[in-house]
DNA sequence: GTCGTCGTTTACATCGCGTTTACATCTTGC
DNA sequence: GCAAGATGTAAACGCGATGTAAACGACGAC
């Protein structure tokens, strides 16, 4: 399970929003954030989601009104995160349906502990990632393994994440700057070589395939789909 | 669920043993007491639970030091009923693989309600007695048996586990998040070695086998096929 | 009690890989 | 064509990840 999920949280605190934005992404799942009960309902239509994170006390409902619609129209698992905590509000929230009921003031590590219960539980078989360059080149990104050429190479993680970006930019040059952010999530320095030596070495590894990767002089690397030849 | 389940309570408050029987038998399932550790430990022996209620406070032990004979041999689902409710308190339970953590005092209804969630949560399908891949390899999982290169090697509980994971999720990789949740049922923190020494372990008695466990750097590990050779 | 089993922790050897260094080669601007 | 800077890439470096033997400690058997 690397898999993410997408996870809304429908609560008008802002200080609430931040802090469980905050954990979300350490998770490594996407916050979707809504502020009431219209907003909440606008994005569950629009999207499905893993997980929702309900508040009670909204500016234009109770958030357990909430919990019909989530449960007919999308289908989510949801949990209830309020200041709401006697006894019988809980009892309330799990009868319609809450998978938990945490109370208001809540630590950001214990939050993070109930919503990992909730989303590893119901995870779907972890698909495999494949990006794929037409029928030339396929790159799993979970285990790294890249078709090329009637070849299997095992790229390495900096490779690996080197050579998504550069298919996700395909044919538009990306800078030092871009790929430095890309592959290693830090700002490129002057006299910085990694990224060069790492297209170096995917560029070896890429031989004989029906893409290259083309210096931009000046500017950085681009990945192209070589011509007939 | 509708049929009736066994319910283990470990705890040895009269009152809480008599408001958790209560509670259980209302819900139409088999109520089961232990006041303290050893007794749990003989009792989860003896039979098989659906769910176990741990008190923290016992007169021989910490309850949580349970969690790990709950899961490794009796493989039970377990919440913490316990008077402990400070957040690193819940965090430790969470992440030694309680389902939920309930601070007393409680409600009865609300208890009730907090069973209900986890007694009615679909059961694991029965898994399979003897897991094989192709014809290089059978794993009988009742006896931990394993028929590999002509020989035949007895696992450990944990070994078996971990190998039944790795068929499971054969060719693909396992992060060491997931390895520990299959087979010991917590989280995984940073540091842990045990999946890698139980990794070796598993390696060894591999050895002259048709399959093989591959490194994936910096993510776990896979099972896989060797090529011919 | 002692002993055996087994999961876990510790300790240390080894390895992988991102990074740096060094130097060759290429591009660009003059 | 030439100098200056940019790029190519092999080799070396070092840190964190992994392999694994051994110690440890909890538990069950007796």
């Amino acid at each position: 399970m690397t898999e993410t999920a997408d996870i809304l949280l429908v609560d008008d605190d802002v200080l609430i929003q931040l802090m469980v934005e905050d954990v979300v992404a350490q998770m490594g799942h996407r916050f979707h954030c809504a502020a009431d009960g219209a907003q909440a309902r606008a994005a569950l239509k629009r999207q499905r989601f893993d997980l929702v994170i309900l508040d009670r006390r909204l500016p234009d409902t109770d958030g357990l009104l909430l919990a019909q619609t989530i449960q007919a129209d999308a289908r989510a698992p949801f949990i209830v995160l309020s200041s709401l905590s006697a006894s019988h509000d809980q009892l309330l929230g799990l009868g319609l349906g809450a998978l938990d009921y945490i109370c208001k003031p809540v630590e950001p590590a214990l939050l993070r502990a109930r919503i990992a219960k909730h989303i590893d539980a119901p995870r779907e078989a972890p698909e495999d990632r494949v990006v794929t360059v037409g029928t030339a080149l396929q790159l799993n990104t979970q285990t790294r393994r890249l078709s090329v050429d009637g070849r299997t190479e095992v790229l390495s993680p900096a490779e690996s994440r080197l050579l998504v970006h550069l298919i996700h930019t395909l044919d538009r040059p990306s800078d030092r700057l871009e790929i430095s952010k890309a592959i290693c999530g830090r700002e490129w320095v002057y006299g910085d070589r990694t990224a060069d030596v790492l297209v170096s070495r995917l560029r070896r590894r890429l031989a004989g395939s029906a893409v290259e990767i083309v210096t931009v002089h000046g500017l950085g690397y681009l990945l192209t789909v070589k011509p007939e030849g």
